[in-house]
RNA sequence: GGCGCCGUAGCCAAGUGGUAAGGCAGAGGUCUGCAAAACCUUUAUUCGGCGGUUCAAAUCCGCCCGGCGCCUCCA
């Protein structure tokens, strides 16, 4: 079997702004670091985007057939929300307002985060590694980026000269002379270059942090960029495949990775090959103020009544390298296209008969050991073709939204074998990661936080208005579906019975 | 002040030189007591505005309008 398959896999790179090739630095591997969360609260969507987006490039290399390796950070140590002295600390300020320890906040938002990526049906990284686990690394890597002369020390603490290393900031673009001249300019305090930064911050001499560690630059806590570039040469060495990360990383703490890299390997090079960067979920005005301050969680989507393959199948309708309208006009539109599409799999199964569906569907249940080469094998040449419109569309630097308009294509194709359909929807399953062949329709219908009716109610409602249409009173019987519907309850009268399910709120 | 992004039908959105993907909603139909659900059919002479380049532009250039991101932690 080859290492890789289809056409070349194009990625728009950061660092030069173009499409370019994807070649790996070690053939039939790919390795990815992905920007991780910092822990001090629950993530909200547009944080969930991002790892969406890992993991949609996760499951292309898989299916070009790369052996892919991902280590995303957990960032679980306090960083300053400024980089003034004043600037509080993330984590403390969360520990601080919950009477709880930096630990424990720690382990509770990991914990929420890791069920939201389950439940976004994100594969879990191969490495998730700790910041704190690797204190003693990050010092490591300071103290050779000292002893090459990259550092300096302020009083409060270590400090990276990033006229040290050649074209700092090229990858964010950065205009030095411009924000120099800016309005905006931040209190340099002493720092050589104002694009200089921390590497280990001091703890101040008054007072004590919650998480600090000796070093020998003083008790205290090393600098954010500092964990992403340790750990991920670290698990990846150096040099590795692909780097993501948010937007708004591309200016500063990319740019600041990529110095220290180059201080830390002393070639002139950071070690990454690309540098790939996803797009903010922007919110429109819709009705956004119902949740106000902006802050939507997944639990904010569920309690809707909205499931979260949901809010997967959203983002994937936009290219990752575009900003995306949040609303819930469109959750909700995209809401019903997930639910046809799952209908008609369904019916693709049925008509494909039940050992073949089981068969696929056991085939694409792990991503990561499915076999590509052999679901692909026995395909008429008329299902072939979205095969191959599948895989250009990915390898047009992971082009979703024309992935999707492929899969909607093919089933809706009356020439197509409902094995040959059902076995491309396999397939496309194995990229999309929207349970094509693992769930039902009705596996979506949620029901709402604040829906009143119990089960039993509705029950009993459907009962007695099956009961009124028997005696032709249908005035009662309409009556009955208007008190279910306003219920977020809807009816589904058919050749088998009334069945029902909950409606999104 | 600097750097960068976006503006395509009611909504989300693909398309970046060759004459507008896909989904949702809407409309019509089948079904139904009527509906809903489901299924079938249908829906942009036009791509924020004004100029320009070109045989040809949503796609390239200029200006303008609107929205957003980063420059301080942030996906």
């Amino acid at each position: 079997m080859p290492a890789t398959r289809g056409k070349p896999l194009q990625l728009f790179d950061s660092m030069t702004r173009m499409l370019r090739e994807f070649v790996p630095v070690r053939a039939g591997k790919a390795g990815i670091y992905s920007c991780g969360p910092t822990v001090y609260n629950y993530a909200h969507l547009g944080n969930l985007r991002a790892y969406l987006f890992t993991d949609t490039l996760r499951r292309v290399l898989l299916f070009k057939g790369y052996a892919v390796t991902q280590v995303m950070n957990i960032t679980d140590v306090g960083h300053l929300t400024s980089d003034a002295d004043a600037g509080e600390d993330k984590m403390e300020k969360a520990a601080a307002q919950q009477h709880r320890s930096v630990w424990d906040i720690a382990r509770h938002y990991t914990d929420a985060f890791l069920a939201d990526m389950a439940a976004l049906n994100i594969l879990p990284p191969d490495h998730q590694p700790k910041a704190t686990d690797h204190i003693q690394g990050m010092i490591d890597f300071n103290r050779k980026l000292e002893a090459a002369g990259h550092t300096y020390l302020l009083p409060d603490g270590l400090y990276f000269d990033t006229s040290t290393v050649p074209d700092y900031g090229r990858l964010g673009r950065l205009d030095i002379e411009g924000q120099k001249a800016g309005a905006r300019v931040a209190d340099t305090h002493g720092k050589r270059n104002p694009t200089d930064f921390c590497l280990w911050r001091k703890s101040p001499a008054d007072s004590r942090r919650l998480m600090e560690w000796d070093s020998p630059w003083g008790t205290g806590a090393p600098g954010w960029h500092l964990e992403c570039s340790e750990m991920s040469l670290r698990f990846l060495g150096a040099p590795f495949d692909i780097h993501t990360g948010g937007i708004d990383h591309r200016q500063v703490h990319h740019c600041n990775e990529v110095a220290q890299n180059m201080g830390f390997l002393g070639n002139g090079d950071a070690g990454v090959r690309y540098w790939l960067h996803n797009e903010f979920l922007v919110l429109g005005d819709d009705k956004m103020s119902k949740s106000k301050g902006g802050f939507l969680r997944l639990q904010t989507v569920l309690d809707q009544g909205i499931h979260p393959l949901v809010y997967r199948y959203f983002c994937l309708q936009a290219s990752y390298r575009k900003p995306l309208e949040f609303g819930w006009e469109g959750l909700k539109g995209a809401g019903a296209g997930l639910k046809r599409i799952h209908l008609r799999v369904a019916e693709l199964a049925a008509r494909a008969g039940a050992d073949t569906a089981t068969r696929l569907r056991d085939a694409v249940a792990n991503p990561l050991t499915a076999d590509v080469a052999a679901l692909s094998t026995p395909l008429a040449d008329g299902a072939r073709r979205y095969l191959a419109d599948l895989d250009a569309a990915l390898s047009d630097d992971l082009n979703t939204p024309r992935a999707l308009a492929a899969l909607n294509t093919l089933l809706a194709d009356d020439a197509l074998a409902a094995t040959d359909a059902l076995r491309l929807a396999a397939l496309f399953e194995l990229v999309l990661g929207i349970r094509l062949l693992a769930m039902t329709a009705d596996d979506l219908n949620l029901r709402a936080k604040d829906a009143a009716l119990t089960d039993d109610r509705i029950s009993a409602l459907i009962e007695e208005r099956n009961l009124a249409r028997k005696n032709r009173d249908f005035a009662r019987a309409d009556a009955i579906r208007d008190e279910l519907d306003a219920g977020g309850v809807l009816i589904k009268d058919g050749p088998q019975g009334t069945t029902w399910e909950w409606k999104p709120a």
